[in-house]
DNA sequence: GAAGTTATCTACAACGCTTGTTGAAAAACA
DNA sequence: TGTTTTTCAACAAGCGTTGTAGATAACTTC
């Protein structure tokens, strides 16, 4: 996704109103890597901006959305995921365990589908979800550290 | 899955009783290849049994997940869906218009993960959700067809 | 078979995440 | 600055799903 200089300038050029919120929530989405729930983004806004509503938070996440510099994710967590990081195309590494969620920056090409296995379907993305355990949550044995579980 | 009379054994052999409403529910799924919600798993049954409730269906969803017979999915269209095929390792059609789920069986066994690029993950399973419009939802052109949006 | 024990059933209410509605406040435009 | 238009925050409601309760039915032991 652009700076929040850059989403300043587009949200003024694509006729939306550009509010201290709005700001407040460019800047915690820039160089986010965890792909956040609205609850977490709200949760970080609300140490800068006490009064934010989540409703808010929802609002300016739909739009970016729409913009195309965020896109959402279900990665079956419970909640909505967004994801920053629209310009490398990636798959996603889930943590059964916590939920936390990383790309992963590989790409799959020879993901082709067999002739006629389709079933008529006109094909056009296709999503891989890794499933594991992400290094906090292994088995100390593995890793020395305790696993915690990670609050929403 | 098993067969309704094999389901029955099953049921009784884990200490879980067998009532007509599981019997109707193992009669719905057994043969099901549209991937069910929960809802629509309960409206098939309500016309065999009226009065069977959404919580009764759920229990038992989750009694046969429990046990492995079927498999619980959320591929991203706000309901919990139910596969009961879990012999046939495969992957996911889903239609971006109508929800519908079909099944992918294909195997990639070229899915290698970059080195390093796990990040710690330790993975143990990889899901691909190909997305797409099916035969039903494809423009007329294509078809002939003319798209239905369906039903819960 | 009948009684007693245990699990299940239905109806109802509540949950977590998300969205609709409202009047008040603020941004854009001139 | 004044006018118009959009957004804000608070509240309530929506959705799919799960918890709770007493009534009911299935399994066990006689
Ligand atoms: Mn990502
Ligand atoms: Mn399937
Ligand atoms: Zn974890
Ligand atoms: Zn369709």
């Amino acid at each position: 996704m652009k700076t929040p200089e850059e989403l300043t300038e587009l949200f003024r050029s694509t006729g939306r109103k550009v509010t201290a919120q709005r700001q407040c929530i460019f800047r915690v989405l820039h160089g986010d890597v965890t792909h956040p729930s609205a609850e977490a983004v709200h949760a970080v806004a609300s140490r800068e901006m006490e009064t934010i509503s989540l409703k808010t938070v929802y609002q300016t996440l739909h739009d970016l959305a729409e913009l195309g510099e965020i896109v959402s994710l279900d990665v079956g967590t419970g909640m909505t995921r967004f994801d920053p990081n629209v310009d490398d195309p990636h798959h996603h590494l889930v943590c059964r365990e916590c939920g936390r969620v990383r790309d992963l920056v590989a790409v799959f090409p020879e993901l082709q589908i067999p002739k006629g296995a389709e079933l008529g379907f006109q094909v056009g993305s296709a999503e891989i979800v890794f499933r594991g355990l992400c290094p906090e949550c292994q088995p100390a044995t593995r890793t020395g550290r305790v696993p915690a579980r990670a609050g929403k």
